[in-house]
DNA sequence: CTGAAAGCGCTTACAG
DNA sequence: CTGAAAGCGCTTACAG
């Protein structure tokens, strides 16, 4: 019964190695084990090598939680999202990653929950200080409530959110939408419509903003009517669904509108499947600039999400060795990239 | 300067308040401070609410480290995927969040990278005991590897891996690229086409026997020059771009393929794209059935993401709750889904 | 229901 | 270069 005496063997071994065990093998204080594995300090070579060795026999590692706890350092970026699962944040993230695999941090996630107070989550999340940096996606709150985050003292990185109290990096959403709405005017379409999403989500807030403010240029009325979006409201409405939906409502409409300008690519792909559907075209610009977008030959106004996140990581490092670091707000400007989605022809 | 004043006043309260703090303040000790918020064992009433007032006021809440370091909990569950920036994992890690925001567990996440030795990263990341359970994404090693890993007694569930001695949740890749390719021979085609990606990863190794397997039963001869991948190899060639140049190398064949199955949807994109660019077409079969595949009229094969990364995370809290349960082998059967990328008329 | 006390597994001045 | 010792902020039997 051989393999029944491994398995009790390796019940045995379950309790995993202490700093003890190996100060006492290698014949050292735990003092020196410490000071091997933090590789800092000068411990003699001997010492080192001594201790290296028995580690590695009794496959032994510090323990995380209790370095964190006596050095007072986690060694833990935290990225809070609202939703994980989203085009925009899988991009972000893998710019964070970019950035964090060169240093020797854990990243952990924190997902605030749609149903439950935003505030609220995001303190009890501070609270615990489980990280020692905190990077937001896409987390909007009122000023008051952000101002009375900073009483944690503790770095901060917004991102796609602006607040003077913290580094933030962001674009610039009403420029976008702006210059998109631009290009259509300059392209003599007067009835310009935007296919929107949740009206309170921030990024619509302020692209409508720009929207309006090129329409306003133009000395062209806002109508509220070509202001369109979908019924199904899921992720804010940014899905395939919710724009296929809206833009089956503008082809609908009479007069259709003569060009429409897209909340996000993702939105865009399902209106062009609507186009398809239905036999109706007219020309739309996206918003994003996914991957995907080149391949649908979809124009769009491009955010260089990847950067974004590579950005504010980076940024937020720096503040975590540098409390006394002023506070930056850097702002992206959009870029509208022409494909074939805005010509007459279509896709 | 009544702004200097709350800084300062901030400055003060920097170090923050610990079960001591909250222990005298309240009068009580700390380890009722400590029932509290465990919401444990039997404290009075008048001891709890006269606990919670003060730890209100004082912005208390237990330290995670602290509290992982003394119950041996760290209350955390860690996926480790290869590349954090992809569609697959994407919906995985939107899956194994849903399951997790039931629950109350942190969420880490480690990035093993390409460049170095896998196993040594893996054990690395075991030894820190940073997790109480970990959720391996697409990692893909030999059974000794594996076997290796068991010795660290820790609840572990492969995802898109098979190994016997954990739990595993994966699809039967081979049965996918089965079912596309009989579904081409069936129609009549006899020279289909796999557009493939890094010959030497799992799924890409997997399919490839399943394509065989419809071959064979159609007594038709592999034809190795039908199996074709692009030339950028980032994300292992399970990318647009990659999917775009191994289509356009199809499409440049004397003969062309009559049909091609791809290893990916986001490849099949890149495809879709290179047969539009050069005019020329043929039906195509996608591989993921990622939310676009709907609206781009794509067939595919259908792998329930989602519900991977659930399942998953279901059974590695019952593994974390209960080690004596028998290890679990899921495999999914992916379905095929026929939209318009396969009928004659293309999309 | 409650408290004193030991312990979780490390780090880090301090003294040598 | 090295060790003894205090401390990080909690949890949890144990005894009452």
């Amino acid at each position: 019964m051989t393999g029944v005496c491994v398995f009790s063997f390796n019940s045995l071994r379950k309790v995993p190695a202490t700093i003890y065990d190996i100060a006492k093998k290698a014949g050292v204080s735990i003092a020196t084990v410490s000071r091997v594995f933090n590789n800092s300090a000068n411990v003699s070579d001997k010492a080192k090598k001594k201790v290296l060795a028995v580690a590695d026999e009794m496959g032994y590692h510090p323990q995380a939680f209790a370095q964190g706890l006596a050095s007072r350092k986690s060694n833990t970026v935290m990225v809070v999202v609202p939703v994980i699962s989203n085009y925009f944040f899988m991009e972000v993230l893998g710019g964070i990653q970019d950035k964090l695999s060169q240093q020797n941090y854990e990243l952990s996630i924190f997902n605030i929950s749609p149903n439950k107070d935003i505030q609220e989550q995001v303190e009890h999340v501070l609270k615990r200080r489980w990280a020692e940096g905190y990077l937001f996606i896409s987390i909007h709150m009122e000023e008051e409530k952000w101002e009375n985050l900073e009483k944690y003292n503790v770095p901060i990185t917004l991102i796609d959110e602006y607040f003077q109290g913290f580094d933030s990096v962001s674009v610039d959403n009403a420029q976008g939408a702006y210059r998109a709405t631009k290009h259509f005017l300059e392209q003599g379409y007067a009835r310009v419509a935007m296919l929107s999403a949740l009206e309170s989500s921030k990024p619509i807030k302020d692209r409508l903003k720009g929207y309006k403010k090129a329409l306003n240029e133009h000395e062209i009325p806002f109508d509220n009517t070509l202001v369109v979006k979908g019924d199904s409201m899921n992720r804010d409405g940014f899905t395939e669904r919710a724009g296929y939906e809206a833009m089956i409502k503008m082809l609908e409409m009479n007069p259709m509108p003569e060009a429409c300008l897209c909340a996000s690519d993702i939105q865009a792909v399902g209106a062009l499947k609507a186009m398809q559907d239905t036999g109706k075209k007219l020309p739309i610009i996206g918003y994003d600039d996914i991957e995907l977008a080149e391949y649908m030959g979809l124009s769009t106004i491009r955010q260089p999400m990847r950067d974004m996140g590579f950005f504010a990581t980076q940024n937020l490092l720096d503040r975590m060795n540098n409390s006394e670091k002023p506070i930056s707000q850097t702002i992206y400007s959009p870029e509208l990239t022409i494909r074939s989605s805005t010509s007459v022809n279509g896709v």
